[in-house]
DNA sequence: TCTAGGATTGAGACCGGACTCACATCGATT
DNA sequence: AATCGATGTGAGTCCGGTCTCAATCCTAGA
């Protein structure tokens, strides 16, 4: 109806030789910049393909030369600005080395995740950077790196997987917060995160995330170096959809044994979380006392601003980017990985307990 | 070093075919699933496959179907969670029909849009999915246009460019929403937005967006409708990072003839108009009101709570998504385009004048 | 028993580039 | 004038699939 004139054919290398009167080699030669070729024959190709608007075919190319110069991102949730900053700082770095990158989302699913890699494994891309639904069913990313391509990890480790992971010292700054919280007073402290799990948690659980159960670790360790137990009955998880963190949330702050202070394990949850402890009526840090994780501008808008751990999501993409295009190209690494390293941001969330 | 024995090729047809005793073709055709295949030939050739662990080669596929099954999607700013949530609706809808994503920013860039374009069609996705970043300078999306690839347009329209746009109706929800503001009593009304520009706003310039140009012009028509003229030294453009948003919020509230509400384009600029209304000790809404575009969970939590417009943004990624894929598989459209419509959130940031 | 017509099958062309190889061409060397 | 190495050049192969085409195999109907 509209298609004007049946879609054609592209220009290709052949098209462009027979304009210039010279063989397909030769065209292909003047176009792809090697091998030798007269002035008078680079001339006459350039203008011809200047004139019929040839356009290389990259996935011609790519099949030849095995070099996609894409790169696959697989992560839980792109809607997440954590990612979409670490997004950025992929594409960004891809880009300057002249890398495209392919997303796919898995909503946390691992079976959307052992997909994802097998789908971008046959589009032949160049590598891959994956933020792991779990640390620990990682048999298709062993496999995956058994292959050969290469693999960076974003955001999370995986355990006994011998590849690069660009995440933060989950422990160290998880340590530290605690210890921060501590010094407040509180003894009281929950934990509230979206990590799926069978069973409600209990001391020494096996927990699918890294990052989680490093974080666990972290205040575990702090309330021991004070003689103290972490209390285990606060630690929630299962916090999937703003429903149920709101509810976590009212639960963890009724009854004689209420928390005192609460962190969030994302910035979603960290949503939920403040937005019920208002609806309840209750005051930051009057009543109850609010830590999250990651620096999101509109913590600092809430009254009051929010005490946050701030964790440079950026720099991670641009390193886990950097990191995978080194291996890609074979160099061995050149600058060791920046810091990577979470900070407290203290503001006025927390008060005394 | 730990390269395992060199990387080794990939398991083709041809080695399933030797494998499986049979010939290429007939490999292909148990494998591809077409043409006629005698049941012992399909069970050999898919064992056959099964123990090597074959995988087809997506890029060769694509090369003589013609079909990548992958779309491109050109945004100026992943960053940004407006995008973080219509790239959402984008690849769920694209996953659901066997549709990837290549994801390329632009930083609203022309150039790296022309590039981007470029690099998508030369990748031979199936179609393209736009944000331009101008309504105006278009050519390069005419030209992708007229070689016939599907294109749809996201968040924005262009001038004279024959292709489907998913965005809302600015103009009627500006309108709507400036009414609400001059009800309240404000006529010095300040809209703050990103879009660069070489001067300075002023009555009835040819602006580059037209989702821009769509929203002076609902306010304008509000204030004719009053009878009143809209201020158009109170329209400032180029707010391009947090610090001039500041600087502009700062030069709006000052002086004798300070406005006493402020639109903010986006959730970026509403985040630097917030805190610099914050930091100056001003409050929202006594000492100015406050409108924003954009629904994010975040502006439930700020003390008051922000009045905001929601657009259906995911749901806009999703219509893209499907338009594109329904224009690539060359079906006519099914179900007309769902309704698209913003819609203002009265919350606590406008006050009397 | 013979044969038409559908089911199977293998050889090979083709997609659009990159690249190998053998064969000119040509000015410079001796 | 014969020789040599450095270009130039075109024919043709290859990458890993899809697909056409002609040949072969079967089986039911006559």
């Amino acid at each position: 109806m509209s298609t004007e004139g049946s879609r054609r054919r592209d220009v290709t290398v052949a098209d462009v030789a027979k304009a210039a009167q010279v063989s397909k080699a030769q065209a292909a030669r003047a176009l792809g910049n090697y091998g030798a070729v007269s002035d008078d024959v680079r001339e006459r190709v350039l203008a011809a393909a200047e004139e019929l608007e040839y356009r290389p075919n990259e996935l011609a190319r790519s099949m030849n030369t095995g070099k996609s110069n894409t790169i696959g991102v697989v992560v839980g949730d792109i809607e997440n600005p954590h990612f979409g900053l670490a997004m950025r700082g992929i594409t960004d770095t891809a880009k300057k080395s002249g890398y495209h990158v392919i997303l796919i989302n898995t909503d946390e699913e691992r079976a959307a995740e052992v997909d994802a890699v097998r789908v971008l494994l046959d589009k032949r891309v160049d590598g891959l950077i994956v933020a792991p639904a779990s640390s620990v069913h990682t048999a298709h990313l062993q496999q995956l790196r058994e292959s050969g391509r290469p693999l960076v990890l974003l955001d999370r480790a995986a355990e006994g997987l011998d590849a690069e992971a660009f995440a933060v010292d989950m422990t160290g700054i998880s340590y530290e917060s605690t210890k921060h919280l501590l010094a407040a007073g509180h003894r009281r402290i929950a934990f509230v995160s979206t990590l799926t799990s069978d069973k409600p948690y209990q001391e020494g659980m096996a927990l699918e995330s890294s990052q989680i159960a490093d974080r666990l670790d972290g205040i575990r360790r702090a309330f021991e170096e004070e003689g103290l137990t972490r209390p285990a009955d606060l630690v929630r998880l299962n916090a999937g959809d703003a429903e149920s963190v709101k509810k976590i949330t009212l639960e963890l702050l009724d009854g004689p044994n209420a928390a005192t202070a609460i962190i969030a394990s994302d910035g979603l949850i960290a949503l939920g979380v403040v937005e019920a402890i208002q609806e309840s009526g209750r005051s930051i840090p009057d009543d109850v006392s609010f830590l999250m994780y990651d620096d999101f501008a509109w913590t600092r808008l809430t009254t009051p601003p929010l005490t946050v751990i701030a964790q440079p999501v950026y720099e991670m993409g641009q390193a886990a980017a950097s990191a995978l295009i080194r291996q890609i190209e074979g160099r061995r690494t050149s600058a060791p990985s920046p810091e990577l390293a979470a900070r407290l941001i203290v503001r006025g969330s927390i008060g005394a307990a």
